[in-house]
DNA sequence: CAAATCTCAGAGGGACTGAAATTA
DNA sequence: CTAATTTCAGTCGCTCTGAGATTT
């Protein structure tokens, strides 16, 4: 059902790029977060278990670059992954700033469950377009990242 | 630069959709907000203003499902938009629910230059791409707008 | 009576800042 | 000394909920 004449979006509004990302970020948000609810996990927990899946235990520090994550977000998520034992922080013993966070083995099993829940969203999401279309979102989404850096940490 | 190898992002990461709207989304409204903040505009201003010029005066529940702003934070923006003069709010004669909101000249003033400002951000935004895949992105974006409706107000 | 409009007060999550404490 | 790491406390803007007052 398109909207009633009355509710039109403005002419000005309807093709700004900065407007339809935003639109479809928060309805991409929504999806992966109404998912991953049914594990009581939120996107952070599997952005954090995939980087110590792939590249094996790292500082805080490191996760947070790898993540996106701030710094100072990071330990509130690290908090809620170590409670039920997804993680373990230990001090490391060559650099004691540094805690070495590590997956567990329910950490791992996690992140697969988690896994099929965020292919399941994207899936969702992406369902209006072909294959073709996903792709070539994807590839155009990826070149705004790669110019568009966030701003420094610290 | 490209990262150093201890801060690449995690190859499942990479690729997925919702992860790269939301970085391309936040990227976008930094640059947005960085030029409205040269004429002390918010993007919510640009819209409202966008509504009233393309259609007229109307009630601010109108403005509301126009814009996508919620009808609470609709409040606070025309309360902005009022107070330098940008917009006017009158009791509506035949429905004394609601008001009517009308663009001032001044009003209508500021749209022309936060129009300028709001084009030089997206072509800020979409410089890495061209003219055909700044098209394709839209197109697909849309697309995405289309079918992923937000939560019914009220 | 139900429904719509305007308004306020506030929750919830996300991005981000600043600074303190510790260690290199 | 400077610089990096972890942590905490808190700001700011955005989406969204709920409810009260008024009017249709």
């Amino acid at each position: 059902m398109s909207p009633a004449p009355e509710d039109a979006t403005p002419e000005r509004l309807r093709t700004v790029p900065s407007r339809l990302l935003a639109g479809a970020a928060i309805a991409a948000d929504r999806l992966v977060n109404e998912r991953l609810a049914a594990e009581d996990a939120r996107k952070w927990h599997y952005a954090v278990l995939s980087a110590l899946a792939e590249t094996g235990p790292a500082s805080q520090s490191e996760l947070s670059r790898r993540t996106g994550i701030y710094r100072s977000d990071m330990v509130a998520v690290l908090n809620e992954l170590a409670g039920p034992g997804f993680v373990v922080r230990d001090p490391d013993p060559v650099d004691r700033r540094r805690n070495v966070v590590s997956l567990t083995p329910a950490g791992r099993a996690r992140l697969l469950r988690l896994d099929a829940l965020v292919a399941a969203a994207q899936q969702e999401l992406l369902d209006p377009l072909s294959p073709a279309e996903r792709a070539e979102l994807v590839r155009l989404l990826a070149l705004l990242n790669e110019r568009h850096r966030p701003p420094h940490q610290g």
